[in-house]
DNA sequence: TACCACGTATTGGACGTCCGATATATTTAA
DNA sequence: TTAAATATATCGGACGTCCAATACGTGGTA
């Protein structure tokens, strides 16, 4: 039960970076942020992927949830934008002239 | 049994697709490998965490392994330069506006 | 009411990454 | 010729990502 460590931005993390980083730009609930990693990955995740990685996120305080009707509000806590600021720097660090 | 896809660039092969960038900019041996992983993650990977991958990568026929000594120099095939173009595409696709 | 569409959620198993510990081989230094 | 340093390699176990299958809940429609 050791607590997950978002900061350090290894390989292993990349899912839930990514889910940090879009909903850094727009809140949206699960089928939207599904739809967004499959525009960018070319297939969309399955469910089994998706919400496993929201719990965790939800569960470490840095994404919060908005429930209205069936649907369910992910957005950013304050703590989730400043972990996300650290491992986008790390990223960069990481991947800058890949993409370059 | 599955033969790995090392084409789709999902988030489980990042380090495998990093090492292949770092071979297509420069022929290394195992340590210099780990040493520049080390100078962009902050923290030197574990062997068990180098090796594994270097001989996936190896079985695939993406590097091939020159051997002088006890140091085995690893080099892109012409094959790893295919897969890693298509997978710098989809790594594009996927984190473009991460990093601008 | 019954039904359907859709969003949310869990399960099971496979796989890739990760570390620390351990081991082997080769080169260099004492 | 020992000893130390370095490069390579594997093991075990933990964790995060991944899919397909399954299931539940809510809202709208027939």
């Amino acid at each position: 039960m050791v607590k997950r460590n978002y900061y350090t931005c290894d390989m292993r993390g990349m899912l839930s970076f990514l889910i940090l980083f879009l909903l850094s730009k727009k809140s949206m609930h699960g089928q939207e942020i599904a739809n967004e990693l499959g525009k960018r990955k070319g297939i969309k995740p399955s469910p089994g992927t998706i919400y496993p990685a929201l719990k965790g996120l939800n569960e470490a305080k840095l994404i919060k949830e908005t429930k209205s009707g069936k649907i369910i509000k992910y957005s950013l806590t304050p703590i989730g934008k400043r972990v996300l600021a650290i491992a986008k720097r790390k990223f960069c660090q990481m991947f800058m002239d890949v993409i370059a």
